[in-house]
RNA sequence: GCCCCCAUAGCUCAGGGGAUAGAGCAAAGGUUUCCUAAACCUUGUGUCGCAGGUUCGAAUCCUGCUGGGGGCGCCA
């Protein structure tokens, strides 16, 4: 199924022979597309623009789709749909099982790496972002019918767990009964253990050499650690509504047996070279060289990253890694990717994408922390939102505010602004579908079980609803495309805007006959593109509110 | 020192080289014998950070500045 834009592209194509750069039209009195290719054309043409359109619009057969097209101003092609192909558009949406959403002709498997929460650490406001993008494009590239592997890589190795072991040997805590909360504070006193107490600190650091050679006991604990922890980020996932699993864990690790592989590759490439006593590459470009293994022997982080490409790209089979990360780590993922690519691991047909998002900040438009000066934990921040309004609403809020603005930007957490049920808010968006779901409720309770076709489309309002319905399936393939999900906030923002004008002037309950019907009919494709919409977003389409 | 991101209405933000730069919030006023008023409508607001350049046309592309944030060899 083509969308209506790329047909009128075709039709265009066909006259002038190069792409008519087709949108949307600014403002209503303009129809509904326009194409502004006349203008271009003029200079090599040499003829007046307007003069150009005229002989374009001449040849130009779109009878079939539009009504008669117009030129205005300095020569932009103005197309309007002729009503019946926006009733027709509608009809094909109700009738698609993906409401629109336009199945991909190319399917591939895609990993998305997000959330990554720190073991023995409670999520604090970028695991927050970091795990609702994720699961937002998650299911968006699900839903277009890509292969997606979710990939948690969550920070399960490190020196810090040679504090941990030992500070738990040393207070004689069950690890297996340790919630994050408790984990965390174990860390913070390991930590002030560590820096005051030298015979501690040598005891965690040999803590670390048995736990790299695989000591039981150690191990034992390790894992305990891993297990209490991944059980709180479940928890916080069901509460967020993250479609994330222990299915989807691969911890840093998971890795650990790739490393000597990894190094055995880059050394026998000659991308790796020895400086200063650690195994580094160098990258054109980059003032700075790649640590993959410590002058210690210990491997750095980047490593594990090298390692992770490897297996996904080898064993995944995947053609699109795509990394929700935080933008401080931006300069981390070029280097990344650079010596990936330098390296091999990284073919030219698989494409790697940092997607970088800003930082939460305060009301005072600060970094956003506690009074103590510490991160704001996910947990809190989610109870902030719930003593304004019920669950399901707040965490619309939630998700709609992280996922509405850019993502490279910082964002301002607002409690009561982003719980308003007026403006471009989640629950706005919910109340719109919650109206929806009460005209067909009602409409049922009257006996009218089926909701017909959409044929009549008189009313400007109706038209304008009957437009926005049909590009739905576009907007989708953008944030497929851009990973821009505030593309879908937008859309989905707008066509809530255009359901308010039509609710308000077209009576829907108390009109008759095929009126009644198509504008049922409407409301119900509606209703069916913010439920799938907001689903993508991870948000709740709720039925009352 | 080098690199990346950001700068648009009082505030929070959209803006794909094209028409008079748009929403929401806030402010003022209006709309319920009518499908959810948790809504809708009306009204005002701009040196698009500054200066050049490219172009028929620049908030958008290029260069240089200014201001803010972040990053840059042995934490992850």
């Amino acid at each position: 199924m083509s969308s209506l834009p790329s047909l009128l592209s075709e039709r265009i194509h066909a006259v002038v022979g190069v792409d008519p750069e087709l949108r949307p039209a600014t403002k209503p009195q303009f129809g509904h597309y326009q194409s502004n290719v006349a203008l271009r054309l003029a200079k090599s043409e040499g003829r007046p623009p307007r003069a150009v359109a005229a002989s374009i619009v001449e040849r130009l057969e779109v009878g079939d789709l539009c009504e008669t097209p117009e030129i205005a101003g300095p020569g932009f092609i103005n197309l309007r749909l002729r009503a019946d192909v926006l009733a027709r558009a509608v009809n094909d949406l109700l009738a698609d099982p993906h409401s629109g959403i336009v199945q991909t002709g190319r399917p591939e498997t895609v990993v998305v790496d997000y959330s990554s929460p720190n073991v023995a650490k409670q999520m604090h406001v970028g695991h927050l972002r970091s795990s609702i993008i994720g699961d937002c494009l998650r299911r968006v590239l699900t839903a277009v019918g890509h292969r997606v592997v979710a990939q948690n890589h969550i920070g399960d190795w490190g020196t810090q767990f040679g504090l941990l072991v030992e500070q738990i040997l040393d207070d004689g805590t069950d690890a297996a009964t340790l919630t994050l909360a408790e984990a965390e504070a174990l860390y913070l006193r390991a930590n002030a253990h560590f820096h005051s107490d030298a015979a501690f600190a040598e005891r965690a650091r040999a803590r670390v050499v048995s736990l790299q050679s695989g000591d039981p006991e150690t191990l034992s604990i390790w894992q305990q650690l891993i297990d209490t922890s991944a059980a709180g980020f479940n928890a916080a996932y069901a509460r967020l509504g993250v479609l994330l699993t222990d299915e989807d864990l691969a911890g840093e690790s998971v890795y650990n047996d790739d490393l000597p592989g990894v190094v055995a590759d880059l050394e026998a490439s000659g991308v790796a070279v020895v400086d200063a006593g650690a195994l580094v590459v160098f990258v054109e470009g980059f003032n700075s060289p790649m640590i993959v293994r410590k002058r210690d022997g210990g491997f750095g982080y980047a490593a594990t990253d090298l390692a992770a490409i490897r297996r996904r790209v080898r064993e995944f089979g995947a053609k699109r890694l795509i990394y929700v990360v935080g933008a401080p780590q931006s300069f981390h993922f070029d280097l990344v990717f650079a010596v990936a690519r330098k390296a091999g691991f990284l073919p030219p047909d698989v494409v790697a994408e940092h997607v970088a998002f800003g930082q939460v900040l305060g009301a005072d438009g600060k970094k956003f922390s506690t009074r103590e000066g510490t991160a704001v934990t996910l947990t809190s921040l989610l109870d902030a939102a719930e003593e304004k309004a019920s669950a399901p609403i707040a965490l619309a809020a939630i998700k709609y505010a992280d996922l509405s603005n850019g993502l490279n930007k910082d964002y301002v957490f607002d409690v009561d602004r982003m719980v308003q049920t007026t403006g471009n808010t989640g629950p706005y968006l919910q109340y719109a579908h919650a109206r929806m779901a009460q005209v067909l409720r009602k409409s049922e309770a009257e006996g009218n079980a089926a909701p017909g076709d959409v044929s009549v489309l008189d009313e400007p309002a109706e038209q304008t609803l009957a437009l926005l319905l049909s590009r739905y399936g576009e907007i989708v393939d953008e944030v497929v495309a851009t990973l821009q999900p505030h593309r879908l906030c937008a859309y989905l923002y707008d066509l809530s805007g255009a359901l308010s004008v039509f609710y308000e002037q077209c009576p829907v309950l108390k009109s008759a006959g095929a009126v009644r019907e198509s504008r049922l009919a409407l409301c119900l494709a509606t209703k069916r593109v913010l439920a799938t919409g907001l689903d993508l977003l991870g948000i709740e389409a709720l039925d009352r509110m």
